[in-house]
RNA sequence: GGCCCCGUGGCUCAACUGGAUAGAGCAAUCCCCUCCUAAGGGAUAGGUUGCAGGUUCAAGUCCUGCCGGGGUCACCA
């Protein structure tokens, strides 16, 4: 149920009904009338800007349309009031048992309640993280991994059919490095001395797999040349980073459906398969880029190179696809991957990015829409830093190379439940504050406590109802007479229920999760702040000593924010929280 | 220099992709605990949405040009 969208539909209704009657003109477009809920309480409980919207085509005075609509609408059952206000908006308050419905809803449908199916089944495929298998994954990694699990999520819950994949970068130059650190620590199991040099990672996570391998080979491998173990041994590193980057993911709750191999698509003609299809399409040609506008490099000499004419796609330059040894560049195997996910059969892909690959937004969209003929669109998220403070202070990362801090430090501080919900507190593309003291405090200001504690306190009253013998099962209060929910603080909780459909939809057109964990903050502050009138106002609390219906018919309402809590926090990959202790 | 992102009360951020008088939290001042967990709530004060134009019934939101901050810029991924 989707009250917006119903009375939205009324609204449509409506209006075709005057058309009906002459009053207003044929063949007017609906598409952009909206009923939306107004910024000030005061406006009434929904809005709608028909009249403004139809005014020019329809010729007519905004006020005579609206006048025409809210005399319409007041005969259904659902309009308690219609009046024209401003210049020309048309304000709706809904009857009491409109609220009431609401909340039966939540109860009747429970974690399915807000469910939308605007994604027709349609296939996703979000790919995030993608780090390369050359270490642990650090914090930035880690923002990447929340936003496009929980984009995953809401994605999934607003009737997309969703894929999550992992590209494993194992196919370029940083493998061999990551495999000669390996060859290092190898040598140091069995009692060498080694120089980290530049080019190589010092990271201690490697020593464990310098002493597999010593396990694995015994010294076969000591003091001979690269080529002998340098192929055998990238493909051990990889697997060992990608075990480390597993376990990374599965502390944090993140379960990818698809791990997608770079090193797949070599040797195997499928890089040429993806680049024959640009070339049958006349975009890929032998030429010599201009120079960087602006800027020219010191070491510039224009050189031929097979390129891609991203430019017909909407790129600002055309893109070589091929370095000068004839080698593949990294862009190549990229566009393989997505021809890939293409042939795959998706409707739709979406990338997550950290912000510092925002570069390459453009030439990612023009490969996906050649290849695709345009009808696949890509959306590319990017993620933006986040800054790491220790009560108020910024924590330094230790200069040492290697030493940085890491999904695993982050989530064992905090919990995963934690990690998550502070990271999507904002948008992808703003920079994140995480200061490990502030979210672990209990206040306000702490946007995972306050949401969590509103779900406790549900519990508590539920758990407090059943000691004092009111029945309060989902399967009873569904069937509860709201007749007693009345209050205007606990209409407001309701008409905040009422909005969590629509909120779901606007989040997955835009692919921005973090609005759903804005809206649990502000459930859960119109809960709190009934809550705290049941202080002042005995009759608004929950439990009503001696009057077990009306006890029922409160009951049924907090029921139905923990319920909408948990199934916003369940989009989030977040547990919610019983008790606080 | 080109391209991308950001600029909103003293601070940190929202604003339902163009809707009404721009909303929250911190910080400030004042109030509310025999009461379902006060780990909370209520009230007051605080704004030319970086600047200047434009588009329209309507602009924080779209367009153009500036200013400021960040990212990125051919044979590294």
């Amino acid at each position: 149920m989707n009250l917006f969208a119903e009375i939205r539909d009324l609204v449509i209704q409506s209006l075709a009904d005057l058309t009906a009657q002459g009053v207003l003109p044929e063949g007017l477009s609906m598409e952009n009338v909206t009923v939306e809920p107004p910024r000030d309480a005061a406006h009434g409980d929904m809005a709608t800007n028909a009249a403004m919207v139809l005014a020019r085509p329809a010729g007519m005075k905004p006020r005579d349309i609206a006048e025409a609509l809210a005399a319409r609408l007041a005969a259904d059952a659902r309009i308690a009031r219609a009046e024209v206000a401003g210049p020309g908006f048309l304000n709706m308050a809904l009857a009491l048992p409109v609220w009431h419905e609401t909340v039966r809803a939540v109860l009747t449908e429970g974690g399915d309640f807000g469910r939308s199916r605007i994604g027709q089944g349609l296939r996703v495929n979000v790919e995030y993280v993608s780090a390369n298998p050359t270490g642990p994954l650090h914090v930035g990694h880690t923002r990447g991994a929340v936003f496009g699990d929980a984009l995953a999520g809401l994605l999934d819950f607003a009737g997309y059919d969703v894929t999550r994949e992992y590209y494993i970068n194992d196919g370029g130059a940083q493998v061999d490095v990551l495999a000669r650190s390996v060859y290092l620590r190898y040598l140091e199991a069995h009692g060498r001395d080694v120089a980290f040099v530049d080019g190589t990672y010092p990271g201690d996570y490697l020593v464990d797999v310098g002493v597999a391998l010593k396990q694995k080979v015994g010294d076969a491998w000591v003091d001979q040349p690269e080529e002998v173990w340098l192929t055998e041994l990238r493909d051990f590193a990889t697997d060992a980073m990608m075990d480390l980057i597993r376990s990374d993911l599965a502390a944090l709750g993140v379960r990818m459906d698809v791990f997608f191999s770079e090193k797949s698509l070599y040797g195997t003609g499928r890089i040429e398969a993806a680049l024959a299809d640009l070339d049958a399409k006349g975009l890929i040609y032998e030429g010599v880029l201009e120079p960087p506008k602006g800027k020219t490099p010191e070491d510039w000499e224009p050189r031929e190179q097979t390129l891609f004419r991203s430019t017909a796609h909407g790129d600002d330059v055309d893109r070589p696809v091929r370095k000068s040894d004839g080698g593949w560049t990294y862009f190549a195997p990229d566009i393989a991957y997505h021809y890939d996910k293409v042939s795959r059969g998706f409707d739709a892909l979406i990338d997550v990015f950290g912000a510092d690959h925002g570069g390459y937004v453009k030439r990612m969209k023009a490969a996906v829409s050649a290849l695709s003929d345009g009808r696949v669109p890509l959306d590319i998220k990017l993620t933006q830093l986040v800054r790491l403070f220790k009560n108020g202070a910024p924590f330094k990362m230790s200069k040492r190379a290697g030493n940085f801090v890491t999904l695993r430090d982050v989530v064992e501080q905090v919990g995963p439940d934690v990690t998550r919900f502070v990271m999507l507190t904002r948008k992808n593309d703003a920079p994140l504050d995480f200061d490990f003291d502030k979210v672990l405090e209990q206040s306000r200001e702490n946007p995972v406590f306050y949401v969590q504690y509103a779900n406790a306190r549900v519990m508590s009253v539920l758990r407090r109802a059943a000691e004092i013998g009111i029945a309060a099962d989902d399967a009873v209060l569904k069937g509860a007479d709201l007749g007693a929910m009345t209050h205007g603080s606990e209409l407001t909780v309701a008409r905040k229920l009422a909005e969590w459909p629509r909120l779901v939809e606007t989040a997955a057109r835009t692919n921005e999760p973090h609005r759903v964990a804005f809206y649990l903050y502000e459930l859960a502050g119109d809960f709190h702040a009934l809550w705290n009138k049941g202080n002042d106002e005995p009759g608004l609390r929950f439990l009503q000593e001696g009057d077990i219906a009306t006890s029922q018919a409160k009951i049924a309402l907090a029921r139905a924010v923990s319920v909408v809590i948990s199934a916003g926090l369940g989009i989030l990959g977040v547990k919610p929280a019983q008790e606080m202790r």
